[in-house]
DNA sequence: CTGAAAGCGCTAACAT
DNA sequence: ATGTTAGCGCTTTCAG
């Protein structure tokens, strides 16, 4: 058996309850015997039972994180396995653990009933993706502390953080009228990718305010395969003028467009310019490297790892926010 | 305040340990109560508390997974999360959650210490990285269930998986000749990158195994950017006859060797073919679209869970293999 | 087959 | 400033 606080309490000469109070740094201990205690604590070895502190102190320290998870998820979203990181590490600090449940958007609400009634965490934190009405409603029902990454598509009550997606496009936008470029062309993904829009629509408002028209005829939308960027691109090319940028909405559709523009012979950014958003996978690695609005996903994990622990303090606060300003990360293809 | 096992106990008419035996499935137990009070549970929406029954029962259902976790990591290891992703499930599975550690060469041992003593989890996962002769001395010491994930570089009593590179150097040589290919060139990562020295090292006994004789100046190592693959490339395509295919130790070195290849002109695979090791983050993106050996890593995560979970059962197995068997994918740069 | 009783190791009033 | 006393909600002998 491993020592408790009574061994201490026993070889220190006192009571377990103040053992209990040097343990929790409470302010009604002399110095002498704090010390004297400590010593004990270290010269027994002790170390207190988690398990058992927070079963008398009806708190875990620990979040839950619920995000998808299969096969592939690490290669195709790594973007959430940064923020994964980046919370973890903010929770990490303040003497929080982390734990992963796998969730999908159909049992993510039963989970989050479970945890709140079972007391397995003291708040989490859920991907947008497995996100829907009735987690809202487990939420406003537990009470749980709670904060969601990723902007809801519905209104709600619920605590959420997300980066401004449409701040991006526009950063993106100004960056290549900077350039001198006129007859700029979008690539989107597929109609419901939300972030995808976002991205092309507060491009498209930027250029509109400058004056600077975007011709609808130069605005794609395909499904965000290497392949169906390359229709694009090439549709995008065959009335003349052709664009002289073309801004993609993601690092995939990029490729496939570079892959095409190489394709016909022509070059980046000397003959078309080719901008996208984010720096993973392969934006700095691909030939020329690419000029990107980028977003640090750590940060954003980190900050939702802080906001849930202000959570769990302050249960009414309401969190909605865009945070984790986007930065122009200037390249070779512009 | 939440429903406790004595509100069902009370309103089932029995005693709380009765109500505690058809929570476990105790066999002792009629089916007439056990019908009886599992009504009252969901008739009250009973829901145990965790805490209550880890402290009870000392056992956490829990697992920690230590690894190094930083800025960028998910996008510079992303193999480590898909592992993450695969270990998750398999523990999900099984009514284990997954706590997550960030954690350091250095301050690994520390820990596990810790998450022993204090009986924070039931078992633990490390990774490699994080793994050394002084973790292996605490993992001895608290007789910690617990899985390397990864091969140590030193021989020790502990229990680790690992792929086996090697393995694959020969899946890849194997591929190279059955196509016909004679003059052999490779590049490697860094001096102490096992993975990288084992995938050449196997490829290169398979080679000589069966009479193909791989000139030592057609072997380079650079550090593992496309720049410095690219260097290495060009000095393999300086002497003539120039080789007919170049194996890449990993996807960042093809990378690089295929840009440089398209620099000079070089059509792959007419003029040389090029192959590597893992399909991410792009071997299927890039033109062309690479062969390569793959590693399943979702499913060496898989069988880490179930390893560790075996281990918990049975503290006293000693699981020091090679699982998860590399796979070929042939694509069209060979 | 069921129940009474005794903890698991720690914290938190409340006395002193 | 310290100790006493009661639990936290569940499991687990051990009687009956």
């Amino acid at each position: 058996m491993s020592v408790t606080i009574h061994d201490v309490a026993k070889a220190a000469g006192v009571s377990a309850a103040t053992v209990s109070k040097v343990l929790n740094a409470s302010s009604t201990i002399s110095d002498e015997t704090a010390v004297r205690v400590r010593g004990v604590m270290k010269e027994l070895g002790y170390q207190p039972n988690a398990r058992a502190r927070s079963f008398a102190m009806k708190a875990t320290k620990n979040i839950l994180f619920l995000m998808k998870m299969g096969v592939n998820a690490a290669y195709e979203r790594p973007h959430m396995f940064e923020i994964l990181s980046g919370a973890t590490s903010a929770l990490d600090a303040r003497g929080y653990t982390l734990t992963l449940k796998p969730a999908t958007l159909a049992d993510a609400p039963a989970f989050i009933e479970t945890a709140a009634t079972q007391k397995l965490a003291d708040g989490i934190l859920l991907h947008a993706s497995v996100f829907s009405k009735k987690a809202a409603q487990c939420i406003e029902k537990t009470g749980i502390a709670h904060l969601v990454i990723g902007q809801p598509n519905f209104p709600c009550k619920i605590c959420w953080m997300d980066t401004d997606n449409n701040l991006s496009g526009s950063i993106a936008a100004r960056h290549l009228m900077e350039r001198g470029y006129k007859r700029i062309a979008m690539i989107g993904g597929k109609p419901d990718d939300m972030i995808s829009w976002s991205r092309l629509h507060g491009a498209r408002e930027a250029f509109e305010e400058a004056g600077v028209a975007v011709d609808a005829a130069r605005v794609k939308q395909g499904d965000s395969t290497p392949q169906s960027a390359g229709r694009m691109t090439r549709q995008l090319l065959k009335p003349e003028p052709r664009p002289d940028a073309i801004l993609c909405a993601n690092n995939i559709i990029a490729l496939g467009c570079l892959q095409t523009l190489r394709g016909v012979k022509l070059s980046v950014p000397q003959d078309v310019a080719v901008m996208t958003f984010d720096s993973h996978p392969f934006a700095s690695l691909v030939d020329p490297p690419l000029t990107v609005v980028d977003i640090n996903m750590f940060d954003m994990g980190f900050q939702a790892g802080r906001f849930v622990l202000d959570k769990v303090r302050k249960p009414k606060l309401l969190v909605q926010v865009h945070t984790t300003l986007p930065e122009l990360v200037v390249r070779e293809s512009t």
